[in-house]
RNA sequence: GCUCCAGUGGACAAACGGUUAAGUCACCUGUCUUUCACACAGGAGAUUGCGGGUUCGAAUCCCGUCUGGAGUACCA
């Protein structure tokens, strides 16, 4: 087999969501595991779709998931340019041979009467008739017109297109990587739109066009263009390239939770939940997009929870370093079924990630998130709490959400059915007592505070319950949380006096309002 | 409507004609901890969408049917 060469190829109308990563994603994994080669083409025909900032949206994101390109707008490489609009001048030329060929006409029909042909011939059976065979003959293009009408068209100027021509009553099969044999009649296709008014081609003509002159081996895309791939081959074939054709393989498509749809921008906004990897704005219609990246996701654990949506390496095996997930993956074991996505599983990922991260770097990553709080911590104390709090986040933005009280003073607890009903004015003194005996401990280490509160507690005759949660409260704010003399620990004796005081004397107005 | 694709516990899925249909997430219980999380142990949850057929044997092959999805643009 010739060497592999794959490409993703977004257009550069908005940010890339999930499942275009995915669809890169594989892409990538494909070509690292093959030692082949990992394209990225920007497929900008549409002029009138064009999103500024786009581009370099979908190169960062690329950047941030970690798959990197060996070909593209950025980088360069030999079957350049990367960017349609730069290699407008290409597609022309063989829209025209199609043309001489007999494979292609032009056409003069305006929008206005297509959408005429249709309005006239739809019927309830066929509520989309099509431009082809059966209903060219009626419409304003070469096929229909004599030579006259046609140099009347030209000499006006008439704008024109090219279109395909499909022939009526062939089968056309193709084998697709993950579905096998897949066949169409050719009576279903339409006369597809080549080269456009404006010069430009369709998405049909620039895609065979790019994908036979960069040698691409193997079209790894989306589901949605499973129905239009055998116009795709029809191209290669009247363009005689038929021999060296990309093998087709396409994706399952990533669903809405519930099932029903493939997964849109929208959804996300809609559900809180991020279906972007890094964060879009769009500022001319006032939009926000929440990115995986902002929401405190590791790159490495959303790339893992993509490859597994529509893929599974047939062992039990469900954490992968990125190079596991190369040598595990084959597109041979892709699914046929469409995938729901399903954020739980993403922090599920997200946390076995955390945990594995050692505590400098972890320190590193939720550092931003802390000092967004308007905290600065030292990378020694930050590694502290992050090697005592490892296994109590799922995301780094979690992470202040449950270690706050490391960083500043507790203000309001959590708990406060339990001050209400078990915290006793009448042991106060002893708390007191017991706030001094923690305080003159010589070594202010977790096992020197833990036995020494238990030690207090028999001495005093105190039962757990009537002193641990309010310890724990005083200190953190909260009865959940890690070993309460790690955190004492932590924060140091002075800090933890000061807490208990403020804290005893918070339950007792508690307790009296109550 | 038409064409194509798909349908295994709530979700992701394994099993590619051969014992009681893996495993993970979520859920519940227990151990640990007077907390939470992690970890470990256990539990509940599936007549493999439905109906036929082929076969000694079907989640797997065939036919039909239903449901869902995608496509049906001078958008990609």
């Amino acid at each position: 087999m010739s060497k592999v060469r794959v490409r993703f190829a977004p257009s550069p109308t908005g940010p890339l969501h999930i499942g275009g990563i995915r669809t890169a994603l594989y892409n990538y994994l494909f070509a690292r595991k093959t030692g082949g080669t990992f394209i990225l083409r920007i497929e900008d025909t549409d002029q009138t779709r064009y999103v500024e900032g786009a581009e370099q949206y979908i190169l960062n994101a690329l950047k941030w998931c970690g798959l990197e390109l060996d070909e593209s707008v950025e980088k360069g490489g030999e079957h350049g340019p990367y960017r349609q609009s730069d290699r407008k001048d290409m597609y022309a030329q063989y829209a025209e041979q199609l043309v001489k060929n007999g494979h292609a006409y032009y056409a003069y029909d305006t929008p206005e009467e297509i959408d005429q042909m249709r309005e006239n011939l739809k019927t309830p059976e066929d509520p989309n008739p099509k431009y082809n065979f059966a209903s060219r003959g009626n419409m304003k293009n070469t096929l229909s017109l004599s030579a006259e009408e046609i140099k009347a068209l030209d000499d006006a100027n008439t704008p024109h297109i090219i279109r395909l021509k499909v022939e009526p009553n062939e089968e056309i099969t193709f084998q697709d990587i993950v579905r096998g044999d897949v066949t169409f009649s050719s009576n279903e296709l339409d006369d597809k739109v080549l080269l456009k008014t404006d010069g430009m081609p369709t998405y049909h003509m620039a895609n065979i066009v790019d994908d036979h002159f960069m040698e691409i081996s193997h079209v790894i895309r989306g589901e949605e263009w499973l129905s239009s791939t055998p116009t795709h081959v029809l191209l290669y074939r009247y363009l005689g390239w038929e021999d060296t054709m990309p093998q087709f393989c396409h994706l399952p498509l990533i669903l809405k939770p519930d099932g029903k749809g493939k997964l849109s921008k929208r959804y996300g906004a809609k559900m809180g939940i991020p279906v972007f990897p890094t964060e879009w704005k769009d500022d001319t219609k006032n939009e926000l997009f929440i990115g995986f990246r902002e929401e405190g996701f590791l790159p490495e654990a959303v790339i893992n929870f993509l490859a597994f949506l529509g893929w599974n390496p047939g062992t039990e095996q469900e954490i992968f370093t990125p190079d596991g997930l190369i040598q595990a993956f084959d597109l041979e074991r892709v699914n046929k079924a469409g995938a729901r996505f399903d954020i739980q599983k993403a922090r599920w990922f997200n946390q076995q990630y955390i945990m594995q991260t050692d505590p400098a770097q972890l320190a590193a990553l939720v550092r931003p998130h802390v000092e967004g709080r308007g905290h600065q911590p030292t990378d020694e104390y930050l590694a502290k709490v992050c090697e005592l709090m490892k296994e109590r986040f799922e995301t780094l933005k979690d992470f202040w959400a449950n270690s706050r009280y490391f960083f500043e003073e507790v203000t309001e607890y959590d708990n406060e059915k339990i001050i209400r009903k078990r915290w006793k004015p009448e042991n106060r003194d002893k708390m007191h007592d017991l706030k001094s005996s923690i305080n003159r401990l010589r070594n202010f280490t977790p096992d020197n505070i833990e036995s020494q509160v238990k030690k207090f507690i028999e001495e005093q005759e105190l039962s757990f319950g009537e002193v641990l949660p309010f310890i724990r409260l005083a200190v953190s704010g909260t009865t959940k949380g890690a070993s309460i003399f790690e955190i004492m620990s932590i924060l140091g004796e002075e800090e933890v006096a000061k807490r208990l005081e403020r804290g005893f004397n918070d339950f007792d107005k508690i307790k009296e309002n109550a």
